[in-house]
DNA sequence: CCTTGACGTGGAACGCGTTCCACACTTTAA
DNA sequence: TTAAAGTGTGGAACGCGTTCCACGTCAAGG
């Protein structure tokens, strides 16, 4: 049962029952009411795939996403997600674990036009090669693109790292211990901790206490683990997250240990629980100014102040 | 350019460019090569939604949840991806609120063939419109279904409730309180807890105690300060998470009043952080399980045991 | 009285890949 | 030697809704 079968069946033609389906004007009382009988009597609804061929759209929007767990991409998540329903759009996940052929082969579903719009909520591939996709559709990634002309959303991280830092500084903390997500050759924003760190001490973070991969709970604990088994403790770590943070400090409770110092990152339950020092990202406005940007297909670079809390 | 210009450039017909595309047989080796050739100088790549439309298929499977917060939902959507991604399925998010209406136009769209299956995390609608769907592609809910012929994913949720109540009552707890996420009118979960507790204490929950409507960190910290302020407090909660169980305890905790006893559930990183008993639901096997009754297309009904962790 | 324009409707092409069927030719088995 | 089976390829219909264009009618404005 399609549009051409309800045509025949009501004596109209099937421009005149698209227009009725579409509520549209131009057609007459009478042609309106033969055709929705015969819509209801054969209980017809209309095919979205043809009409989406058709239009050349589909409405949804594809969201590359390393990885489930973290809450970053969960607050990301839930951010695009309040763009898009009110607009009429749909998101669609799509996981990647930073692997470039996945990402690749979304990057190819956007020319074969399987989604309107990419949103990388984080990428594995080098953003010259997003660039190359741009003329398929609007692609939005979450971190600063630098001098590329590529639509961004993201949060401006510098000033929070060194208000954080400052006040570390303050504090007279000595062995301070950098736990970073991913390795800050490849990542932007390990980088930018990297960078803060810098222009706050003068010097280089200590690559002792510097470690790589930390993402969760158990990630910081284990970190912490290493660090005690080593002999070279610090007496502050400064973490990716709170739920992070939160395991350091569990390995510490564990072992009957003196609590470090803790600042976490993303504004966290556990931090709120704990009373650790974050920084929130307000990553849900990050997201949703990622969405907008997709939907509006504009190449142009949104920034959030991120801030440092201390509890 | 598609298919039909392909074909036209490279001398073929667009039967045998799509056999190359597709990588089927009879197709001539130098076919096969004059057509490649033609595909890659032109840059050429098929359009997923014509292909969708002509296959009838989109592998795209609408996961219907009503609020994104809740970590039930994100445990769920994780384990749903979980077997979504390697069988080549994608999911789309399907936001509800438990709205009837949203709802209703989500299964329309399942209809339409927008999807070729659909999953209620939780629904608002009944399970009666449910059924009449059934026929337009393949339905999976989330909690037990009783008789009703429908795909179901669920975690068995009965003996845990049970232990843990028994467990309450051997410490001689006497004003229990019970706060749930949904009325137990309509929540067929929350109505679960209650029977269960019926069955376990052979009486009634102390209805001054029972609240509904309580999903999150401050809505338990709000629960535990209205008892305090009606001056009738429960000497142990029974929360629907263990984050509503820690909002709870933060309750207490600002205000310097005695910790009541605390049982969580969704065995959360606040629960373990705090030492909060919780009721593990394997809701990442649920997701698993219900993702590939909708993949295969299967009416039946799939539990998990989910068990009571005293810590 | 004629022109202009809104209104109502249909035809046919378009968006694009898939697939059934027919036809020709080449092997292989009998 | 011949029938049967396999290989290679094209044509055309199919899946289904949208939209441009043409054509006819009728009323309002000049």
């Amino acid at each position: 049962m399609n549009i051409h079968d309800i045509a025949k069946i009501s004596g109209y033609s099937s421009s005149t029952v698209s227009r009725v389906i579409n509520n549209r004007n131009y057609v007459s009382d009478k042609a309106r009411q033969d055709i929705q009988k015969v819509i209801k009597d054969f209980d017809y609804v209309p095919n979205d795939v043809a009409r989406d061929l058709s239009k050349g759209k589909t409405h949804n929007i594809g969201v590359v996403l390393p990885h489930t767990k973290h809450p970053y991409y969960t607050q990301l998540v839930e951010g695009i997600m309040s763009a898009a329903f009110p607009a009429g759009y749909r998101i669609v996940m799509l996981p990647s674990k930073f692997d470039a052929d996945v990402e690749m082969n979304y990057l190819n579903r956007l020319r074969r036009k399987a989604y309107d719009a990419i949103i990388f909520t984080s990428h594995g591939i080098s953003l010259k090669e997003l660039l190359k996709y741009q003329k398929y559709g609007s692609i939005v990634i979450c971190h600063n693109p630098g001098e590329l002309n590529i639509a961004a959303a993201y949060t401006h991280r510098e000033e929070s790292y060194i208000d954080a830092y400052k006040w570390i500084k303050s504090q007279n903390y000595q062995r301070i211990s950098i736990l970073l997500s991913r390795d800050y050759q490849i990542s932007a924003t390990a980088q930018k901790t990297i960078q803060a760190y810098r222009k706050t001490f003068g010097s280089e973070p200590d690559h002792r206490l510097l470690n790589t991969d930390v993402t969760t709970f158990d990630d910081g604990y284990n970190a912490a683990a290493q660090f005690h088994h080593n002999q070279y403790e610090p007496d502050i770590y400064f973490t990716n997250g709170d739920d992070i943070a939160a395991g350091v400090r569990q390995f510490y409770l564990d072992n009957d240990l003196k609590l470090p110092m803790l600042v976490g990152q993303e504004n966290q339950l556990s931090g709120r629980i704990l009373n650790i020092p974050t920084i929130n990202h307000h990553f849900h406005e990050v997201g949703k100014l990622a969405c907008e940007l997709a939907i509006n297909n504009e190449i142009k670079q949104l920034s959030v102040e991120s801030e440092f809390i201390l509890r």
